[in-house]
DNA sequence: GTTGAGCGTT
């Protein structure tokens, strides 16, 4: 299960958000989402979770939490799809490959 | 050295 979590710390990393979160369950992966132009945290991630019981529980438990004096948002991720669609695709190249400037 | 609602680069 994917996990929106919001209202973090500027401070915050993204190891620190994944220790957070494998307080309450496994964690397979954690993500601060960052400005790519200026680099600065944006204050909010997603934390990847494998086991749903974990992962409702970590929500139920995390959100609202206080970390580093502030109080975070959990909630269950939307819009960014883990499965895109890989089938009915052929190994055949493209023929329009030409790439004109 | 700044800020504070929302959903990320594949």
């Amino acid at each position: 299960m994917n996990i929106f979590v919001g209202s973090l710390p500027f401070k915050l990393q993204e190891a620190d958000l994944r220790e957070i979160f494998e307080e309450h369950g496994e964690v397979s992966s954690a993500k601060i989402i960052t400005d790519k132009f200026s680099g600065r945290s944006k204050g909010f991630g997603f934390v990847e979770m494998p086991n749903d019981t974990e992962a409702q529980s970590a929500i139920d438990e995390l959100n609202g939490a206080e970390v580093d004096g502030r109080a975070i948002v959990v909630n269950k991720a939307e819009q960014r799809k883990e499965s895109p669609r890989r089938d009915n695709y052929r190994s055949g190249g493209y023929q329009g490959n030409n790439r004109r400037y």
